[in-house]
DNA sequence: ACACTTACTTTGTGTTTCAAAGTACTTTAT
DNA sequence: ATAAAGTACTTTGAAACACAAAGTAAGTGT
């Protein structure tokens, strides 16, 4: 009975909070700031720190603009992302299976 | 369109070996400090304080004995970590029926 | 002008992770 | 008998991580 190999799960995906952004962006496809930060009870610094590093690895892009006077960033899930979370929710799927 | 709240997660649980180790127990019942360094891949010094984490929080009980000249540690899942365990499966499939 | 708000980012501190090194033996050559 | 190598762990230390408090840069009331 072979145990799954943990270091097969994506780490950059595997935090809570970074799981959670994804799993939100894969049904929202794209998402501001502010919308991450009130629907995932998020402070402002948590957000803005995983959002630096889901971008770093180009899981999300990051477009900043401005709206009237506002700044507004706008969060967006890309290929290799969707990719990334899809298989990670796949090994999720085996262990959950084996229970 | 509300995300899910990663603060229900447990944080314990919720790191890749200790997943790794609960998931392996929730089927295995129990095992030796071996059995689980060989099956999931760890090293030593990883396996041990992963286990005395678990251990603190009582999802795991440790016992220590001699088999001949060797010290011999059996691992044995508690129910309050059956419980945890299960609980956060549940709130994995959410999470992943969600998609 | 002054405090206050908004939309963030940076910084600082505490926590976590992991393997290398350490411990306390036992077993195996030589 | 002694040294070298293994066994079964635990402790330690350095790097990475998480998070909120503080900081920044702009706008908005009063």
């Amino acid at each position: 009975m072979a145990g799954f190999d943990y270091r097969a799960l994506d780490n950059i995906i595997h935090s809570r909070v970074r799981l959670a952004i994804m799993s939100y962006l894969m049904t929202a496809k794209s998402a501001d700031f502010n919308e991450l930060k009130s629907q995932l009870n998020l402070s402002d610094g948590n957000l803005s720190t995983h959002l630096t590093k889901l971008e770093t690895i180009d899981y999300i892009k990051l477009e900043k603009k401005f709206v009237g006077k506002k700044p507004l960033t706008t969060v967006t899930i890309t290929t290799k992302g969707n990719n990334a979370f899809k298989t990670y929710i796949e090994q999720l799927s085996t262990l959950i299976e084996k229970k």
